[in-house]
DNA sequence: CCATCTATGTGACCGAAGTCACTGACAATG
DNA sequence: CATTGTCAGTGACTTCGGTCACATAGATGG
């Protein structure tokens, strides 16, 4: 079960990895709003998610910063990066959703490392859209209004919920755009006038395509 | 001269790698304000600043956004990616002071990768380093004000120049931190009121430690 | 059904930063 | 030395987004 869901996600695993991971990796289905990583906590484990959606946060002294979604066939490179450098988590991260995710001890992927370079292909893959996913946001920081912000989001949003129909509370999303309540139910008011999603009390619709 | 440098910057790299880079490296001296990187260009060789300094910039539809300067010791992350990736540059780098290079071929460095695992090692680290300087960023966007900003700006400038003496324009500074150049000039203003700094044409005079 | 809690709506206000227009200072060059 | 171009200073204005205060609506649970 395990292992051909991941083989489907990350195919260039090599076939001795794969044995290697079932059998020292360790199976666990987390229930929503669980949290595998606490700030300061010592990495020993690199979470591999198989199914469902964890939210990895970076826990700054102003406010808890959205940095990305682990999706199906994803690892965490902020756990990555603690465990080979062997530092304690900078970021938390919890389940968004019911959470498949294969453990992988920090002990045995120092060895694989060694030995199977497909591990370094789907880490450096995963750092770069990590990286360019961050290099974007900076950008719409600077250069977007907090409406075509907001927009972007929902939209993502709608991807990783794969419908339209959005379960966010203003409050969630003011946290995960870094703004407040009033602002965020300010901009929802005028999209909604422009006709472009609607709502009601914890939903979201979205109405136009993109 | 060159092998040597790199061994003192980066001390884990295997002898027999050392070897490698010596016989396949392309030793190369850069004046300041050189392109060694053009947005959509193919990369074909992975560069080694082994003194001086180069600039990556992202260029967006918006504006070019200052990425990260490369420094002693360190290699390009968004060209490596591109490298392995097989894909075009998404980003420029030019020069900043004089540079010396070392720049690896890529086919080469393909092979390597599998047989000497400080390369990882070391990409992994920048990578990572590259990351969290840009989470710092993020947060400093929405969190802190201008003033804020274009000091930590400075320090960082003056960090790299090993100097208090700041040779920027305020159209330069204003481009780095995705502003304008009234806005600068009339924050620049302020610190210098408050004795943080002065400053004449050409020139900003850090005047406080950190 | 009433009390409480949470989510949302909204108006008034404020401050930060971007825009525009113009001025003046300085440097370089012929 | 006169012209030109770059750099910096500045006031007036606008806009966006954050803050505060308060209202209302819906859900929830005893």
């Amino acid at each position: 079960m395990t292992i051909e869901q991941l083989q489907t996600h990350i195919p260039y695993l090599e076939k001795e990895l794969l044995q290697q991971i079932e059998q020292h990796g360790v199976f666990k289905t987390l229930p929503p709003q669980t949290y595998l990583l606490r700030e300061g906590s010592h990495v020993n484990m690199l979470p591999l998610v198989l199914s469902g959606r964890v939210k990895v946060l970076s826990t700054t002294e102003e406010r808890d910063l959205l940095l990305y979604y682990i999706e199906e066939g994803q690892s965490c490179i902020m756990s990555f990066a603690a465990a080979i450098e062997n530092h304690q988590s900078r970021v938390e991260a919890l389940t968004e959703t019911e959470t498949e995710l294969l453990l992988l001890p920090v002990n045995q992927l120092q060895q694989w490392l060694n030995r199977y370079p497909s591990i370094h292909r789907f880490m450096y893959k995963l750092y770069n859209q990590r990286y360019l996913e961050l290099v974007e946001r900076v950008n719409h920081l600077i250069f977007w209004k907090m409406e075509d912000r907001l927009l972007k989001y929902l939209h993502e949003q709608a991807r990783l919920l794969q419908s339209r129909e959005l379960p966010l509370t203003h409050q969630q999303i003011a946290q995960d755009l870094g703004s407040v309540r009033e602002v965020i139910s300010r901009v929802l008011k005028k999209l909604e006038a422009e006709g472009k999603i609607s709502q009601r009390r914890h939903l979201i619709c979205l109405l136009e395509e993109n």
